[in-house]
DNA sequence: GCTGGGGCTGAACACGTGTTTAGCATTGAA
DNA sequence: TTCAATGCTAAACACGTGTTCAGCCCCAGC
């Protein structure tokens, strides 16, 4: 992106130990860790990418791509919200991926944004494909349900990792996994039979707030 | 704690001081803001805690024993595990120790850690009541339910705010509130119907790992 | 051969951090 | 009044950070 015609080896190699060390260590970790990470001087780092910062963001781009092209070569894999996540177990070559997205997630960084924005995206197509073949219910407001079931299933994930943080960070894959055995069984018999054995609250709730803010297609119940 | 008699105001007044930044801008708060805010000198923080890391562990008590104050005033105004969250918005004199909370929970802090087996251990008992009450399912593994139910509100809550960091971060009741407003419905929608139409994904887990991880009462059914 | 240029480095700089130390000012007691 | 203790601070220290700079070495081109 920078330079038209750049060199192919130690640029990259730097780029991709930063990715690996911002994946394992967050975003503060050090210039120096990154350049001994690369077997390379500090000082080089700052004079291929400019600024820490424009080496964050190189990495963000990179990551970024990677997904695009992961998600292309599986576009039809996947069946579900959760097939996501074990997309990722199932390939650990993603693990840095996953650690860097989640990173930046937990940064609020663009990297983060962008990926729980497509999750989401992709989460409402998935549902309505679920919906027109039977195996989903309709929501009464779809964008919301997409969001809110793609953010509580990488909020879990999110601390439930930072609550038992894996001995061996590169092991993402064995991460989700471990997450999957603690959750997997709650969160699916949540999402068959929910919790709650009357409509009450929900029905209070509608009563309470008339329409969904989506299109106003249906004419509010009351008021 | 260090000191028997102690100084009543001042280094209480550190203290508060260090809970709110540590609330407002994590842990990574310099000594010197904090000082600061309290309108003392650096120095000063450090004579009366002896090291920053002290200083943060006072805080973590004393937050901790503001929750356990405030659970036992309403120990009975809770009926559901939401009902935290909504109790929270109500009330924004726990705004300092919500931000704290999540803060910690985000470092894996211990105050973290506690707070939310705190949490699970309300959950539990709700549930419980739920259930004896007729409002609640019973699930194949409670306790991983209920575990389940407060990681993924409690996620939901933090990816929410790190991707949309409000302006005022003091006015945490009303983070909560437009959490709520955005969150609620999917989320009460999913508590009372699930998102599947079919029993297909839970019985073929079941059918996968046979038996909770709970007290083997009931025998595996097959295998 | 030489020569120049670029990848690369060691050493330093500027800055922010937590912490220490010497000492100020105020206050209460002898 | 004098002394000592206490609450408190300014200044400095040690260290880690991102970054800069002068100059190394190696290799392509003449």
């Amino acid at each position: 992106m920078r330079s038209a015609s750049a060199d192919p080896t130690t640029r990259e190699r730097i780029r991709d130990a930063a990715v690996l060390r911002f994946a394992r260590d967050g975003f503060g970790a050090s210039v120096r860790s990154i350049a001994t990470d690369a077997g390379v001087s500090p000082a080089l780092v700052i004079h291929h990418f400019g600024s820490k910062d424009e080496l964050h963001a190189e990495c963000d781009e990179r990551v970024l791509a990677e997904i695009r092209a992961a998600k292309n070569e599986t576009i039809d894999e996947l069946a579900s919200g959760q097939g996501i996540l074990h997309r990722f177990a199932a390939a650990d070559e993603y693990a840095p991926m996953l650690g860097y997205v989640l990173r930046s997630v937990q940064d609020g960084g663009p990297v983060g944004r962008t990926f729980i924005e497509q999750m989401i995206e992709d989460a409402v197509g998935y549902t309505k494909h679920g919906i027109e073949a039977g195996l989903i219910k309709p929501s009464r407001d779809e964008a919301a349900r997409a969001r809110y079931l793609v953010l509580s299933a990488l909020g879990t994930l999110m601390i439930e990792l930072t609550l038992n943080p894996p001995e061996d960070p590169s092991d993402i894959g064995g991460m989700v996994r471990d997450f999957l055995a603690t959750s997997y069984l709650p969160m699916i018999e949540l999402y068959t039979q929910g919790v709650f054995t009357t409509r009450r609250m929900l029905d209070e709730y509608l009563l309470y707030v008339p329409d969904p803010p989506q299109d106003p297609a249906a004419e509010p119940p009351s008021a």
